[in-house]
RNA sequence: GGCCCCAUCGUCUAGUGGCCCAGGACGCCGCCCUUUCAAGGCGGUAGCACGGGUUCGAAUCCCGUUGGGGCUACCA
């Protein structure tokens, strides 16, 4: 690809917080496993950030204790690192509207909710799941809308007084304003919900517990974010986030001002639905143990819902964050498309510096077994010279294992594929193997243009055999597969004792 | 059911009223190169969902239809 030299260049970004006026944030929940979409999501916001100047902030929503898990927590900061998405505000960051961690906020929602109640702007419900249910029920077999029907909104200090009387522990709503709620969404433009469709909505539940519906929008408030870039899927959420900004405004928690939202189209898997967290490849830790470079995995993600346009598809995200801009976000769904997801990352693999590569290999090997750290000054200098036979006919890191543990596992726990062995190395091939092993084994020098010439005047011309085949049963006997790194250069590394032993033990 | 969002090759997209009988990329198919597999080079396949408007002119604007998706929780 003729991109492939200036994916690497340097690109001059506005200082960080040279653009005051923007704050974006990154605010997943610590449940199960990163994926893809919440990656893009990232991304997007980060390369906002970077191409305004403004602040990306890193906030953990961890108030659903029965779901939230430390573990989740870390895999989200690792996540992060592996992909250098770095954040100016967070979880190791600092700064100065923190702490980042809303289980670390619990007051700050209290006193929220308190202030929400005391100001009328939310009432408290004394309704029960199961009551709620019969009523949606009903709701829904007569044709009218099915949200909450206004059951406590104006129940009577002697009625909540009873409520209270029979135990019932009230949930938190917010008193919707009964107007319609308009918005200029940043990817799609003017958005309106009736009130009908907006009902009132739980904030607090029975038991104490925040819900995000309102710790999002009062911690978007407290640390000042301007711009709200998202999924789609909580696209029918802005309306009661916008609602309840007016009464944080009244309470004092928001400085009055509402930040713009932005819907981020959907990242759809196979077939025509959304890519869920079930589904394996939507896992990073997928693709981070397949040997995706991060480069690779954010520049595809990068193509998912925006464009750089000039035909460009290969950049790094330094490189998009120069470029990004909003009005370039497409309002439609992606499909997340493996195939191509793996070509750019063949492109990144190809792109890499010599050194880096190797680097990037050996470290692959190591997480894989095939080497042990500390990685011996033999297997590493090995590697050095077989790196550059590969680089280019990789698409993914973890096929270093199968294209290069020939050369580093030793003698005793060598194998040939067996499938491979059984097309390649039948009958025919002892004759074939056998002027090879003479051929080789009478060479005074060891270099690959040797091996070449005596391996082609005695196969080619001694035997008449067609390169194709001659060669194919020395690369199965020597490297185990049918596919491999260049035959001569190969055999050449492996040097010459491994090579003998390897024919004699085909030969058997 | 109600509400909301979306609609260009198989997929991701360029296209913001004339530059478009629609460009790029991935995939797929040929050919070249070649010790395998890749990479690289060359060529090919394939699309504006449909119907009405608006306009001298529509992939582009409006309306409708159809199709797809999402939401409809004391999840996020």
């Amino acid at each position: 690809m003729s991109e492939t030299i200036d994916v690497l260049a340097p690109v001059d970004l506005p200082a960080r917080h040279s653009n005051p006026e923007i704050r974006v944030r990154f605010c997943p929940s610590p449940t199960g496993n990163p994926h893809v979409g919440m990656v893009r999501t990232a991304l997007f916001n980060w390369a906002y950030a970077r191409h305004t100047g403004g602040t990306f902030v890193f906030r953990i929503e961890d108030t659903d204790s029965a779901r939230d898990s430390e573990e989740s927590y870390e895999a989200l900061l690792s996540a992060l690192s592996w992909l250098d998405l770095d954040w100016d505000e967070g979880p190791g960051a600092g700064g100065e509207y923190g702490p980042y961690r809303q289980s670390d906020r619990l007051e700050i929602y209290a006193d929220a909710a308190r202030d929400l109640l005391a100001a009328g702007r939310a009432y408290e419900c004394f309704c029960t799941p199961e009551e709620l249910e019969v009523r949606r029920e009903l709701a829904r077999k007569e044709g009218r809308t099915p949200g909450y029907d206004g059951h406590c909104r104006d129940l009577s200090v002697e009625q909540v007084a009873a409520h209270r009387a029979e135990g019932r522990k009230p949930a938190l709503r917010f008193r919707m304003p009964g107007v319609p709620l308009t918005w200029d969404d940043l990817v799609r433009g003017p958005v309106t919900f009736a009130p009908e469709h907006v009902p009132d909505f739980v904030l607090v539940r029975g038991n104490g517990e925040p819900l995000y519906t309102l710790v999002n929008p009062v911690d978007d408030a407290l640390m000042r974010i301007t711009h709200v870039l998202r999924g789609e899927d909580l696209l029918s959420s802005t309306p009661r986030q916008i609602a309840l900004y007016d009464a944080l405004a009244q309470i004092g928690v928001s400085d009055g001002t509402t930040p713009r939202f932005g819907h981020l189209p959907y990242v759809m898997g196979e077939g025509n639905k959304k890519l869920s967290k079930r589904d394996p490849q939507s896992s990073l830790n997928h693709y981070r143990d397949e040997g995706y470079l991060p480069e690779g995995l954010l520049n595809y993600l990068g193509l998912l819902g925006w464009s750089m346009g000039e035909d460009r598809e290969f950049f790094s995200k330094e490189q998009m964050a120069a470029a990004f801009s909003l009005d370039r976000v497409s309002a439609n769904p992606a499909r997340f498309d493996l195939k191509k997801c793996t070509a750019i990352n063949g492109d990144w693999i190809r792109a890499l510096p010599a050194e880096e590569f190797a680097r990037r290999v050996q470290q692959v090997l190591v997480d894989r077994g095939v080497l042990t750290e500390p990685v011996a000054d033999a297997d590493a200098e090995t590697l050095r010279a077989a790196c550059p036979l590969v680089q280019e006919r990789m698409e993914t890191l973890g096929q270093a294992v199968g294209m290069l543990g020939f050369l580093l596992t030793a003698e005793d726990a060598f194998s040939v594929d067996p499938d491979d062995a059984a097309r390649m190395l039948g009958p025919d091939a002892a004759p074939v193997l056998q002027a090879g092993r003479s051929a080789l084994a009478g060479l005074d020098g060891w270099t690959s243009p040797e091996i070449e010439s005596a391996l082609r005047s005695a196969l080619i011309e001694g035997l008449g055999l067609k390169p194709k085949v001659a060669f194919g049963a020395l690369r199965v006997a020597i490297t185990g597969r049918r596919v491999s790194p260049p035959l001569f250069e190969s055999i050449e590394l492996l040097g010459r004792d491994r090579t003998l032993a390897r024919i004699d033990a085909a030969l058997v």
